[in-house]
DNA sequence: CACGCCGATGGAAGCGGTTTCACGAACTCA
DNA sequence: TGAGTTCGTGAAACCGCTTCCATCGGCGTG
């Protein structure tokens, strides 16, 4: 009597189980069509007898390919602009990559040991594409990404070189739509927080406010600049508030943002939407907590997750190709803070 | 002359440039002291030169290890308790495993495939260790975990058996504290409110405050339910002020619901802290953003994490070890909502 | 009936490392 | 000076799987 073995059962083990050849069994787990209904039935019926896992490390050295994509996300608590919108980017990747059998793979490398460890894992063959929504300029991680050929999208237009491949979300359509609307409702004085000077994102929604308002003949001086936490938005509805104007409408560049400046009309005696409307951007949960619940222009950040998620795999199949970019358009979610309760 | 290779440089090359063998060469990037200052230096160089990268599948494949381990959470804005946490966790997870070399990867698994497809790629060897954040209580993956011997560590204690090793932060202690300083405050008519029924963490929480109303003899009935979120919270607190008793202060066992809750309490023109105090539970970014800031229970939720990582390196080493538990103690973070102005 | 094809299969050569083991050189110690 | 160590090294055996290639019946054709 042999004693069981204690180690997981491997792909041979499990040939010689069903009495086929190990290229047999490999073909059955790797789906290859040119395997008899017989052989298969055998093949499938041992592995699930001895509870037979591929191990991925061997599969990955002998087939070159890794079934998994890496997504890196900025550190948590970065308060980059995307923070609020992560959970539903990475639903969406999720959603793509799964339905094309990819395990998604999360980095979030916080020093720059981190940084080099990662660089080092992702080159190393670890996954088969990468996502990147890190927006730190300096990295030289896509430039090695890119050297070792291995596919990259951007989530958002990276600062530098249009030489990479991105999906961004329509920012300055975003900026345009939100003001438009605060006109259409019959709003004239209307002020813009705008987040931190630089920021893609955030001036392309400050171009977009400044095209709609010229268009309606408007002033759009009233611009004041913060950082996209509520804070900065309270601080700076206060300092557009003691200005003489008599402002009737805000549109600011963050949830949070107007949710700070919401709380500072208020405290104020400013009634919301009566007296002034307001307006915030990304529709995140915040938008709907704040009371009176806030409109804000909702980013297709799902889309944007699927969509990258499909440009990199279509880069993996088709080498060789250019770039690809993808702009996806906003749509605005309409609540109390602008359109009153009728 | 020869064309250059346009693969990845392998050992073999680097060895070859180096003038040494394969094994010098693995011996080198493996931290093996047995090498001759010599070779090393050469190895190194012919690595720099070549921009060699260790192919990890290979390196995992011979080695029997993969250097990262696996980090499961819950599915994003599941709104499960642990939400706002869950960036200060990850950080304290990855400084430490950080410090030890090793890389963190984070899963989340949205669908029962992605479950299925992570089950395979946890047990599948794609990672050397398992820290489980997930409280899905129907899942089989810690006994699939156990059953391939891949060390794992809950976040949390676990609903059913004991047999597992976790991690957990005192809510008992947290909910008691939080009560005894809004009693030492000078509040006699203290309400609850709390999270949903069977939840572990919001019952302990509970216990506390009824320990620590009992200790003082006061009352500890006026408890409410709510789901953790700020509207419930603002709900509950209407309920609570319906009812005819003259309440002084409010513990709210999320940061959330305690928002909600100073809300419904401004709303209906009382004042924070002076007519009745609010203290939440999680000292999450909400807590400071409120006005006035609130006072919170903090948890030492990096240290979680810390200690999740020291757990499971140390059952991945000393093997066969029984289960270990350990839970950390909370502390306060106080701010106006309940020790006024001075 | 002989020939060429085709579909299913197994043998075997890798994939790129790690690690055991044996070996020679340089050193120690008597 | 010879035996016993120590130390650095290389040859080679894997790790578990994929895939190329050769093989082999059985089939449709002329």
């Amino acid at each position: 009597m042999e004693a069981v073995s204690r180690t997981q059962p491997t792909l041979d083990q499990v040939a010689r189980a069903a009495g086929v050849s190990r290229a047999t069994a490999s073909r059955v787990f790797g789906g290859n069509p040119a395997v008899s209904e017989a052989a298969r039935r055998a093949v499938e019926l041992a592995a699930a007898e001895l509870g037979y896992v591929p191990n991925s490390a061997a599969r990955s050295l002998a087939g070159g390919r890794s079934d998994s994509v890496g997504v890196v996300v900025p550190e948590p608590g970065s308060r980059l602009f995307l923070d609020p919108l992560l959970p539903r980017l990475l639903r969406g990747v999720g959603e793509e990559l799964s339905a094309s059998g990819l395990q998604m793979v999360l980095f979030s490398p916080q020093s720059p040991t981190d940084l080099q460890r990662l660089e080092q894992y992702l080159a190393g063959g670890h996954v088969d594409a990468v996502l990147l929504l890190t927006l730190h300029e300096s990295d030289v991680l896509p430039a090695r990404l890119k050297a070792r050929g291995i596919p990259t999208v951007f989530g958002g237009r990276p600062r530098g070189s249009i030489e990479v491949s991105f999906v961004d979300v329509d920012n300055h359509a975003g900026g345009r739509t939100a003001t438009e609307h605060l006109i259409e409702q019959g709003r004239r004085v209307i002020a813009h927080i705008s987040g931190p000077r630089g920021l893609h994102a955030t001036d392309d929604r400050l171009h977009g406010f400044r095209e709609a308002m010229w268009k309606a003949a408007l002033r759009s001086d009233l611009v004041e600049h913060a950082d996209l936490g509520r804070d900065s938005g309270e601080v700076a509805m206060e300092r557009l508030l003691a200005s003489t104007h008599r402002i009737d409408a805000v549109f600011a560049a963050s949830d949070e943002m107007a949710a700070g400046a919401m709380w500072a009309l208020q405290v104020l005696g400013r009634r919301v939407p009566d007296d002034v409307a307001v307006i915030g951007f990304d529709d995140s949960p915040v938008a709907a907590a704040t009371q009176p619940p806030m409109s804000s222009v909702r980013q297709p950040i799902e889309e944007m997750g699927r969509e990258m998620a499909r440009l990199v795999l279509s880069l993996a199949s088709k080498r060789g190709e250019g770039p690809q970019h993808m702009i996806l358009g906003p749509e605005l979610a309409l609540r109390a803070s602008t359109v009153g309760t009728g």
